[in-house]
DNA sequence: GTGGTCTAGACCACC
DNA sequence: GTGGTCTAGACCACA
């Protein structure tokens, strides 16, 4: 049995973990995801929870639900999961990095600067 | 006694404790601050791992002792600290940053469309 | 065991044993220096001592480390410590010479033939 | 009793320190110096000691002996005495001072502005 | 094995 | 009292 983090809820990190194996290619739009039981066996978790992840899956359209037959990827599961990674990043993480840079007295000028030389590292 | 994580050594943390309140004002630029065995004593902790925090501090130009007497705030502690940050985040954490820009297709014309909205939002 | 002068402490007179086995160039850049318990071991000395020793070479730069393997000579190590040297003898020994040469009224003039005589001598 | 330094010889000492005395206006030229006697009660130390300080005083013009009434400080004892140290300066300790230039790769010119700034800092 | 860290206890020089 | 150093012995993560 995996170990979990407390903050994150159990349920929340099994999402994720879907959305992972979406992203990397593992499992591809159309294709059959694990019943909630197998799922809940190979994790040693309670039904309940694994249903609970799906669930929100749903709600996202990463995955649809075909009753009696299982859950498949959705087609555009990749795109809405970046787009959602990415919608994410802009509202929460980005404001905290300007949070920190006005702290620390870093101004957009040198923002820029500081992405052209990462660029340049980059593409050499 | 305060309990301590454990990836990241407990003289260390310790020091970033120190630098903590001298950043914030609570301890000023030439200020006394507690002696090795008062702040052992406080956190519970073994002489030499305060030490070996003060040290490290010392290394940094953020604090300055005098034999026999004590340790005592350096006086452009908090000038050094801000500036050790700074070069922090553009090393370590900006970089990191920028990755997740390229991964989800951010590129540098709609960040900074987004950090004047963000200072729109700040200065309103 | 070998014997050590009380005055500078163990760890800095073993630091400047291993500083001499570089410049001389016994020990050559990339190679790798006894581990700390075979350090302790050849000079009868706590392997605490012999990390401080090397901590402070570490932070001077003229070794490096590999975790689980060992201690190494850097690439630059030689040229550094050279150079550190000079700065010493610059900034400490130097300003000596010359307040003996004040009292004892030696001028620079003297000093500029003094060493021309020096420089034949050495290259007859 | 004073504690002496093995490695220059007792007697070595003891003149050393009636030069210093003498060089720093202590004792005056034409002035009675202690006896043999004295200064050996003084110091908890074998007259002969002292009788072979006080010759080796004699064959440098330091001192002059009155036959049954004591030793006094020679007329031009303080200048023999800088003539001498600035002898041993020139003779001992510049060509060592030369020798490390030339491994350390300090040139004449660099010593030349190193001098400069020395006299400049003095001066002010 | 390696280095990295922490504890416990000791002695010293300085003020 | 202060900091500075050293010893002895222990546990950990890494390779």
């Amino acid at each position: 049995m995996m170990e979990f983090k407390q903050p994150k809820g159990i349920y929340q990190q099994i999402a994720d973990q879907v959305r992972g194996r979406i992203v990397s290619g593992e499992w591809k739009a159309g294709e059959r995801i694990p019943s909630v039981r197998e799922m809940a066996a190979q994790l040693g978790v309670n039904p309940n929870t694994i249903t609970r992840s799906y669930q929100s899956l749903l709600d996202g359209n990463i995955i649809e639900n075909r009753r009696g037959i299982g859950y498949f990827v959705a087609n555009e599961a990749q795109e809405i999961i970046v787009q959602d990674m990415k919608t994410e990043f802009i509202e929460e993480e980005l404001p905290r990095v300007f949070d920190v840079m006005r702290q620390l007295g870093v101004d957009i000028q040198e923002l820029l600067k500081l992405y052209e030389d990462y660029s340049k590292e980059k593409s050499s």
